[in-house]
DNA sequence: TATTGTTATACTCTATAACTATA
DNA sequence: TATAGTTATAGAGTATAACAATA
């Protein structure tokens, strides 16, 4: 059990946690200037063009890393914007069907360059072909094994409390 | 000016936020449940720790993206929870200069373990040598990149609005 | 006047727990 | 009993604007 990362692993974690926060919080940015949506908002939405039909609540939650309360909150605020709608599924009344509706997709595609333009701007600009394949698969591979490790909700770190 | 972006960057783009994310969460996870800070909160101890010496409030903003009053309002967490001291420098008396107490060095002490076991089992465990250089290299330019562009604060991103 | 930092305030995000309704 | 979702509530984070003090 060793206590520290080696000088290459910190430059390696320090670059990406940076560049990641820079690159989210310009998004965020745009998102909310070109669009009044915030990140999450935004992946809802996305989500929902992507799938090309209605889904539960439960579908997006998985989507969106969030609890429930908080998709339904956000849901509400999507809703009374008039970007989504709601309503009760007829096979089981149990579930909540989620569509996007015609100004939900219009707001995507109004948001959807400006989001590319920046995406393009602060992280594709300066890779070559190459970069793009390798961090993709790097990437890709962290990504797989992270979602194989814990169901995201139990937190089973247990210990004691440091006092 | 094209609309879209090429498949492989669409695939990295969402390997690269996806992955992150997932990083993020478990990191926070962690250092509430060790710790009971925030991530900005670890990082601000962190760059103290690391500074070996006080700080001003305006070095401190240059390495966390925050508004100055966000600053403050943490600061003021951390030295109620007697991890920082705060006093009024000598030879500028605008300045308020930080310093980490021994409990602030001693919580990073408590935390840093297992946050560096989180970042291993999540990020490196799944990562060659090479691995580790590439996506080195890649993000540190693209970090590079993207600090060299906007000053941060300006979103010069104008436009008239969609409507 | 410009700069450093704080205060007051308000809003958003997020989660926990209790609850309803359906299966 | 278990599952889907909502509601109520509360706490944490963040930002803007006004402000005070110093340079």
């Amino acid at each position: 059990m060793a206590k520290a990362l080696k000088p290459q692993q910190m430059r390696t974690y320090f670059a990406l946690t940076e560049a990641v926060s820079l690159l989210q919080y310009a998004v965020q940015q745009q998102l909310r200037a070109e669009g009044d949506l915030s990140y999450v908002q935004f992946e809802i939405l996305a989500i929902l063009v992507d799938a090309k039909q209605p889904l539960t609540m439960t579908d997006l939650a998985d989507g969106v890393v969030y609890s429930r309360s908080g998709l339904t909150h956000q849901a509400g605020l999507l809703e009374r914007a008039g970007l989504i709608t709601r309503r009760a599924s007829s096979v089981d009344q149990r579930e909540t069907v989620v569509d996007i509706t015609p100004a939900g997709a219009a707001r995507v595609a109004t948001v959807l360059p400006g989001h590319i333009q920046v995406v393009r701007d602060l992280l594709f600009d300066t890779l070559s072909a190459e970069d793009v394949r390798s961090l993709g698969d790097i990437m890709s591979r962290v990504r797989d094994h992270m979602r194989s490790l814990p169901p995201r909700s139990a937190t089973p770190r247990r210990r004691p409390r440091p006092k």
